[in-house]
DNA sequence: TTGACGTTTGATAATTATTATTGTTTAATA
DNA sequence: TATTAAACAATAATAATTATCAAACGTCAA
């Protein structure tokens, strides 16, 4: 970890009011290595080679702590449960990162020039998540 | 029920090769009439108003052969677990509807302008998928 | 140092979302 | 309507996540 980092972690756990324990540290530094979209599970395989003991559920309540902070993000949020999308005009969605509320937005009226951060109805963008969906090499062969 | 939507229905099945069965008929208007985003919980709840005996799975399994048939969307791909996000740099992702890979794309590689719809690394863009984090009106008050 | 107190942890139970299994019923078609 | 494969309901199983709680730890005042 370096020196940087280890300010970094310091700075949000006193923010949070929180301790800077040893396994917090192992987990974020190990989060700080890895690269990709690792699932929780993922990070409690990496983090066990150094903290055999350390159980999952501290993992997530960890990964939890780094996520609420702003030092990391979710890939995507996904709500919990499989949601079916009803509305056929092309649209993007407003997606509260506290309720995980979605809301539609016509695609017209999301200007991707624009840097406002208020947006209709008074929400408040932090940033965009853009996935393009689609089908990769190895499942075009299929 | 309209005369069009069960000519869809009874495209959509043909195509599956699966039978027109009346609880699928009531799962696919029942998703006709909902607005938002719909769990399968909450269409189940639905559905059970017209048939009392129908099975959550039944639900499930119907709503899949609807998404996978083209016809309705998941909101966005979840992918059976949390991910974190380790790449600092602003990028967008190339996710695989299929699979449900996720590669990253630097945000200036991905021109929104572009309608191309082979990708860098051979991905084929179906359609994008935006969503903008933040916090909606009620959020922002707590 | 010691002891008291609030926090964090690890172990594990509980919950939630989804999928698989199985015996029974139903739709399609002759 | 009789046949037969598909679809169904019921429910068990699994996967992901969260909640619970007792024990261990760190901190700080004496």
């Amino acid at each position: 970890m370096t020196v940087a980092e280890a300010n970094e972690l310091r700075t949000i756990c006193e923010r949070a009011g929180v301790a800077v324990t040893h396994q917090r540290q192992v987990i974020y530094e190990t989060l700080r290595t890895m690269h990709g979209h690792p699932s929780p599970e993922e990070v409690y395989t990496r983090v066990k080679t150094r903290i055999p003991s350390v159980s999952l559920a501290t993992v997530y309540k960890n990964i939890h702590l780094l996520i609420e902070s702003g030092i990391f993000h979710e890939v995507s949020l996904h709500h919990g449960s499989l949601r079916v999308e009803t509305n056929e005009k092309p649209h993007h969605h407003l997606v509260c990162t506290a309720c995980k509320s979605i809301t539609d937005i016509a695609a017209e009226e999301l200007g991707f020039v624009s840097k406002s951060r208020k947006l209709r109805g008074g929400f408040l963008a932090q940033r965009f998540a853009v996935d393009v969906l689609g089908l990769c090499p190895d499942c075009q062969k299929k």
